[in-house]
DNA sequence: GAGTGGTCTAGACCACTTG
DNA sequence: AAGTGGTCTAGACCACTCC
């Protein structure tokens, strides 16, 4: 099965009209699946790979060989060996291309950013987040709120208003309503951490978020609240986050000081 | 093959201890497959379903049938059943639950936006678009375009500069940068069409692009070009997108007129 | 013509959910 | 216990790319 191949030993017996053409680029790259874990067969692959590529033992732009010659390596069917690197190919690690092989993409892709978390990005920078939580109360949903969460109209929802900081300055404003009884919705917890982290402990699983950014310049009120002067630049969102079986569990009106935050992000072109 | 089935044709001659327990919910639904077509079958069949969902016939939340029963159905094999199903959870249109089934997503998510083009945004909300290219030339890449394009510092990169107008009046002005050689960059097509849609037509596979969303105030050259005035709030991005090999292909430099546009996009969560 | 990925089949066993 | 999706196998033929 996964005898290695003598590489670049002539054989003395037999003249091929070429010499061995160097079949190799995923050279050695110890390769292997423990077949008692739980963890499914084609994930582990996935796993080595992309830590492979990660690492830089597989160069950009290298060919993998072939799923045949790699199942066979592995002992695995050409078919789980398809799953693991069409996992890969999704992430935009690996690309395909018929009649000619598999290769690690050129260039520094890197990894995607995730539905971004204002709390989480803040964290992640260094940046000392806080929170204060200005309303955490039940209203009436009006005929907007009322769409962006496929409630009846009038329908009472949460409403919750928090400012949030970094460094003990104000960086946004944020406004977010969501359908009641959806999970406890602590106004302590809200200060310690983001709403997103909550909604994933409550056992909830974000999919998707459907967002509208713009700018305007500031009001007197908006102004007061960030520290702004009256008609400086904000930015503006408005996203309607769903789970994994598309009921709306969130929809936020935010504003940010521009001259403070900015949005990245990720898009991928769907085919 | 797909011969249909008597649905509830009562038999007579045995007597089931619960009646046809309604299996149903995929009802009638025609599906079939046309083995002739150069489509690929699990292709033909996500595009049926899929055209259900949209036209109602299968109803939000709906149970699909097992992948077995639908397989023999249509004669096909189950993995050729799940490739199509599959499909369609990516897309986020179909939901699975291990020991329950598979049904269609509770709600009204939408066809989620592909990579944004101004122009063709523009054109489908009915402002006809039109565009002045202001510079189409050569220039010496500078560190932060480099990084961007993956180019060495100094290299010559395609530097073109637009405003872009809708119902003429001036919306953005887009500066854009290319590498050299990608494809010909006409300035009368410039003005004709979108960047992305000559790419699309030169061959360029646009998969996945980096954004970098703010805001800030005009400055008077700024506002003058956009017939704002200085201060206004002014939309920026900054776009770096790549092809499906991981080259980058275009980094952008944009301003928006904030009273005029606002960006929407759908981000998916990666699991 | 040789080699690659793209598609497809007909089975199999397991883990999970539900009654 | 029954039914579902999740995983896996060992083959097969085709379309495309490159030499």
């Amino acid at each position: 099965m996964s005898s290695q191949q003598p590489e670049s030993a002539p054989r003395p017996d037999s003249a091929p009209p070429t010499p061995p053409p160097t079949p190799l680029t995923p050279p050695q790259l110890q390769l292997g699946v423990d077949r008692t874990s739980p963890v499914p067969l084609y994930f582990q692959l996935a796993q080595q790979l992309e830590a492979a590529i990660e690492r830089g033992r597989l160069a950009p732009g290298s060919l993998l060989g072939n799923e045949i010659e790699l199942a066979g390596r592995l002992g695995l069917s050409r078919p789980t060996v398809r799953q693991a690197i069409q996992s890969l190919v999704d992430k935009g690690l690996l690309v395909r291309r018929r009649g000619v092989g598999t290769q690690v993409v050129h260039s520094q892709v890197k990894r995607p950013l995730e539905l971004s978390s204002l709390y989480d990005d803040l964290e992640a920078a260094g940046q000392r987040p806080a929170t204060r939580v200005l309303r955490n109360t039940v209203e009436q949903a009006t005929a907007e709120v009322a769409a962006a969460l496929g409630v009846p109209q009038g329908a009472e929802v949460l409403l919750v208003e928090r400012l949030r900081y970094a460094h003990d300055e104000p960086m946004a404003f944020l406004r977010n309503r969501l359908p009641v009884g959806l999970f406890d919705c602590d106004t302590e917890r809200l200060e310690s951490t983001g709403l997103y982290r909550m909604m994933r402990s409550a056992g909830i699983t974000l999919h998707s978020a459907r967002q509208k950014v713009g700018a305007r310049a500031a009001t007197a009120e908006e102004a007061e609240r960030l520290t702004e002067h009256p008609g400086a630049p904000l930015l503006t969102m408005e996203r309607t986050t769903f789970d994994d079986t598309g009921r709306a569990v969130e929809f936020g009106s935010h504003i940010y000081r521009a001259s403070r935050y900015a949005f990245e992000f990720q898009l991928l072109v769907r085919p």
